[in-house]
DNA sequence: CGACATGTTGAATGTCCTCAAGGTCCGTGG
DNA sequence: CCACGGACCTTGAGGACATTCAACATGTCG
């Protein structure tokens, strides 16, 4: 199993690497002591996902919080009719299952979009670090912040007026970044999860902006080509 | 403005009230000291808002985490076409613009849909609070949690799959608790801005709902008559 | 009473979904 | 090597659904 499509593109991460994480690296760690290492290398362990497989379960009684390392985690929810939205998307130095902390069960699903590399950290390292270091939580703070501003824009943008409008503007936040590097090729599945439309309506649309110019997609990588064409849609 | 309609409705809360808090009432105030109370009176100022008052407006630069006591009020942002969307619906015991706490401007507009009684709390004191008692940012963190898990309702509730069971999620969300006894006669703009649809399309919905006998609406008061059948709706 | 905000209802249009068929790509097995 | 199946994407046609624009009703407040 190390011997994944991951390992190749990107070089596999070690234990020790996961010293690397954001979240270790912060300032609120002045005087790194030893002990701090030692602690994070013994429980930590460093994991790969293939696309499809699942960091963890809804539902389940968590002892973990992860780390994405590298590679997209989508975070989603069964819907009554049998169907999945997501709800959230998870990249390098985002935190997921951070409800344990409270503990509570996983509140999603959380699936490998891409190859995927994560730190699996215990609850209660977290826990030990909240006590002895003053000013950790702060970073958990800043996360949830995040999370909620992440959700906003799935309510505000992703959720919210006609279908074109939507794609246009999942697409200028997600893929006008950083993000389309590791995110090549979405699949037209995961778009309609996360707009709340169908996968017909995604392929027609996408397909739509392919002959206006406004994307590419040549062997199987993504890229806008008319950014300012797809703002004009995301404005309504 | 201190004689409104609250102050009639129910009891005017004075600046002492405010100790009554759920947040203070914490058991991570095991030994609450006399400077604690001092503290707090001396800064947090008891407010009353109208309906369609704001609390805050998105953007501005905010000094104050607002902590509603009575009433209802909703949290918004603008779309680009000119609307606005409900992203948020906030009662008695939540916290509103912890973003504060990082130094962030608000990222909503605050408006009270009821009458409604809010504290406001200057973010010094509650830096001052979280310096002195451990386990303080345990309350954030709850709150925090809170508010991702009711943004994941309008992201997969109210905002997936038909206008119909998204209403009846709403209603069974929102007024089949403790919650219509406050809010009694949503506006049908309100809900429709929950839902990212039309007032026109909710106000048909609502009318039918009211002669298929699922709800009722008299003398300005929301009530659920048929919970089965809006749990059925629901499902898809 | 008149003015204004809010809610309701209708008719026409447009959007999106459903159901269906066909296409491409890729891995597997004959 | 090619045939086959399976997963995914695309495209079409029809119908269901939501929106738009409009008119009218109701209620509140001056």
């Amino acid at each position: 199993m190390q011997t994944t499509a991951t390992a190749r593109q990107t070089p596999a991460l070690r234990r020790e690497d996961c010293l690397k994480c954001e979240i270790w690296n912060s300032e609120l760690f002045p005087s790194r002591p030893v002990d701090l290492f030692e602690q994070i290398t013994q429980s930590v362990e460093h994991l790969f996902f293939q696309p499809q497989e699942r960091l963890y379960a809804s539902g389940a009684g968590g002892e973990y919080v992860f780390s994405v390392r590298a590679g997209v985690v989508k975070l989603v929810k069964d819907l009554p009719n049998g169907g999945e939205r997501i709800v959230r998307i998870k990249i390098k130095d985002q935190l997921l299952g951070l409800e344990t902390l409270l503990k509570q069960p996983y509140h999603h699903t959380a699936i490998a979009i891409t190859p995927v590399q994560a730190c699996r950290i215990p609850v209660s390292l977290l826990k030990d670090l909240d006590e002895h270091y003053p000013g950790f939580h702060q970073q958990v703070i800043r996360r949830y912040q995040q999370m909620v501003d992440e959700a906003d824009v799935f309510i505000t943008d992703l959720s919210t007026g006609q279908s074109h409008a939507r794609i246009a503007r999942l697409l200028l936040h997600y893929f006008d970044d950083g993000l389309s590097e590791v995110w090549h090729h979405p699949a037209r599945e995961d778009l309609a999860s996360m707009l709340g439309i169908t996968i017909e309506t995604t392929s027609r649309l996408m397909a739509e902006f392919k002959r206006n110019g406004y994307i590419n997609e040549e062997n199987g990588r993504l890229s806008l080509r008319d950014v300012a064409a797809l703002k004009r849609l995301a404005e309504d």
